[in-house]
RNA sequence: GGAGAGAUGGCUGAGUGGUCGAAGGCGCCCGCCUCGAAAGCGGGUAGGGGUUUACGCCCCUCGCGAGUUCGAAUCUCGCUCUCUCCGCCA
């Protein structure tokens, strides 16, 4: 969420800011019931004022035993007017607030301009792609054949989207569960977190995911509970309505977690295979910074990612997003492209964003620079570290051999009970 | 699922209709004392919103939401959560 008050005192730099992701059009209307709030504000606030000192004098009046009826009849009638106003403020609120909550956040400045992933910024490679002597098969075929996956058992007890992982094929996705986990705890400094897959519907709110985007979610029951797209819900909700001390940052989590998306929209799209599934696994890393550190932190947060494919050796890229393909709280994005041979190109693998306050803002977390200082609020960040269903794909289509046999990296042979062949 | 108890500031804990955003204690911050520290002493210490050049002033918030009343932390109703006992259960 943006800040009122910025956007009240910088209309047009929030306006542009807004209209490179096209989303620019409401600032106006914004501002008009802005202003319409505080007209009506000041006057229900004086006669709640009124109304205090009134009613402390009925008080003083009563225990000096002197009638106090006719204040008491003024005072029924300033009631009568404070209820009708603060029926106008309260919907004039949430008619900003249903603006607030459907913008999206402000693009950093160094952000490529652009509609969509064409105006994306390749920033660096790593690896080189493997050619093969032969023509490499894509993942879904080798572990089918290898019984590692069973797309049709999947659809059979779930539907579209749902794979069973079976044998050797489970043994991977838990082997690159722990492996990612390890490094990120061990070498890179995180605290593991195992959170709730199900979550309340504020915390959706906090992270952006609603109101938006309620069609690309699962919502479970009767009740307030939906399933989380993303550890990032659970994991950043940690601290709503918190006020942090300043030397408790920054705070890095790793969690693994299941992720549920109901992928809204992307009919047709990568219907074969472990690409897009309405169940995946993924670890992800959340940091929470102070403002001026969350740049850095996002630096680094994309080198603790990056490293998990440079261990595994698979080849990759790292893309800046533009500002129309970022997630709609982001307000800067690299995204780390793993090499499909199936697809003879690189293929998101992981999503590592800035939202600086914009989630912090939502979901009330903050910070005390000093003990007697004034609450600001935190930088939120996170990014897959990495998603495990299309690692597994990376996986088996860059080790494949001619023979459809699978090598196992060589730093997941001890996850895999010391087997190097999956075959 | 049944029965009961509870929810107050960073923590603890008073407060059952009026001057209570809230006593006391702890913690924390500033100052005095000290070579320095501890102890002791003095002062300060919630969040949000509106307004103001500023000092400040005003409004809201005692789990959440309604209601009664001139006036609610305090009374009524609903909800959520926590604890104890019983039942069920991985």
């Amino acid at each position: 969420m943006l800040d009122l008050k910025l956007i009240r005192n910088n209309p047009d730099q929030v306006r542009a800011g807004l209209n490179k992701r096209g989303a620019g059009g409401l600032i106006d209307e914004l501002l008009q019931l802005d202003e319409e709030r505080r007209d009506k504000l000041a006057k229900v606030e004086a006669l709640k004022n009124k109304r205090n000192v009134v009613s402390k004098e009925v008080g003083r009046l009563k225990a000096a035993k002197v009638d106090a009826t006719n204040l008491i009849n003024e005072m029924k009638a300033v009631n009568e007017e404070i209820k009708q106003l603060d029926g106008i403020v309260r919907s004039l609120e949430e008619k900003i607030n249903d603006i607030l909550y459907s913008l999206p956040n402000l693009p950093q400045a160094d952000v490529p301009v652009g509609p969509d992933e064409a105006a994306n910024v390749e920033i660096r490679r790593w690896g080189e792609p493997r050619s093969f002597s032969f023509e490499p098969k894509p993942h879904w075929e080798l572990g089918e054949k290898l019984n590692l996956f069973d797309f049709d058992q999947g659809a059979k007890i779930s539907g579209a989207r749902f794979t069973v992982l079976k044998g050797l094929g489970a043994r991977l996705e838990r082997a690159l569960i722990n492996f990612m986990l390890d490094l990120h705890i061990n070498e890179h400094g995180y605290t593991e977190v195992f959170p709730p897959f199900l979550v309340n519907r504020a915390c959706m709110v906090g992270t952006g995911q609603l109101p938006k985007f309620e069609e690309d979610m699962f919502k479970v029951g009767s009740g307030d509970y939906y399933l989380i797209p993303t550890a990032e819900v659970p994991v950043t909700n940690l601290h709503r309505e918190e006020i942090l001390a300043g030397e408790r940052l920054p705070i890095k989590y790793v969690a693994y977690t299941a992720c549920f998306r109901a992928e809204a929209g992307s009919a047709g799209r990568d219907t074969r295979g472990l690409i897009r599934q309405h169940q995946f696994n993924k670890v992800e890393l959340v940091k929470l910074t102070k403002p001026e550190d969350s740049a850095r932190e996002h630096e680094s947060l994309v080198q603790d990612a990056e490293r998990v494919l440079q261990l595994l050796n698979l080849p990759y890229r790292v893309v800046l997003l533009s500002s129309g393909d970022m997630g709609f709280a982001a307000s800067k994005c690299y995204d780390l492209e793993v090499w499909l041979p199936s697809f003879g190109h690189y293929r998101e693998i992981s999503s590592c964003s800035n939202f600086e306050d914009f989630q912090a803002r939502r979901a009330h977390i903050r910070f005390r620079r000093e003990p007697e200082g004034k609450p600001e609020f935190v930088h939120t960040l996170n990014g897959s570290g990495l998603a495990i269903g299309r690692t597994v794909a990376a996986i088996v289509e860059n080790y494949q051999q001619a023979d459809g046999s699978i090598t196992v990296p060589e730093v997941l042979v001890p996850y895999m009970g010391g087997i190097k062949v999956i075959k």
